[in-house]
DNA sequence: TGTTTTAATCGTAATTCGACGATAGGCGAT
DNA sequence: ATCGCCTATCGTCGAATTACGATTAAAACA
């Protein structure tokens, strides 16, 4: 009893509002694109982009990178605010924010 | 004699195209993202796009920053490609070049 | 020529990043 | 309870960031 349907991605988010201060949208975008300020983290947010469903260490098979390595990256993308992990059994499922997305889409649009 | 019309920002570069290879994509991205990475260089850029007209160093007046530190970020942001600086006698003339930041816009759109 | 103004560069120090191997922790299966 | 798989964390290293003051370079102006 596994074809898809994890515990993972349930909600969606609401969606976060741009800062009305200027300041404060500077930073949060600064904070987004440093998230995104690596190749390998932008490959894997258009990994679990795609997969709606989630991925856990699926990644590490795509990516030419040690599982530490990526277990870093998954983290810096999650203290962004860009992908959550839920906790499935023995392995993690990572998936995207959309709100965070659509946040960091609507700052870079107002530049 | 000098109330506008530096000899900044002429021709408006014709605008590069999104890479079709994804790793392309990912690298132009993550690129372009690092050079945003930072409040200061948003903040820069946000100023250059209001001021059609270019800026010298009233950059470093609205800015908490030494003018050597103001110096690194524009060469970053520079070297990025998303702004341009033009010598105008003694001072220089930023601008941004704006296919640069449409392209971002692009890449960003298309996560 | 000498002075002032403007901006880039140099040298330095503290911090963070990026990558890896090794280790530890959690959970399912045996 | 033990074994094996999956992931996070730790410790380390070299490289890159961020910031600053001091210095240099170039150009306008006296």
């Amino acid at each position: 009893m596994n074809d898809e349907a994890k515990i993972c991605c349930p909600p969606a988010e609401p969606a976060p509002p741009v800062p009305s201060d200027e300041g404060e949208a500077n930073e949060q975008l600064a904070q987004l694109a440093k998230a995104l300020a690596h190749p390998a983290r932008v490959s894997i947010i258009r990994l679990l982009v795609r997969k709606e469903g989630c991925i856990v260490g699926d990644i590490v098979d795509e990516l030419p990178l040690a599982q530490s390595t990526i277990s870093q990256h998954l983290k810096q993308l999650k203290e962004a605010g860009l992908i959550r992990g839920d906790v499935d059994g023995p392995r993690v499922c990572y998936c995207v924010e959309p709100g965070a997305v659509a946040l960091f889409k609507a700052l870079v649009e107002g530049l």
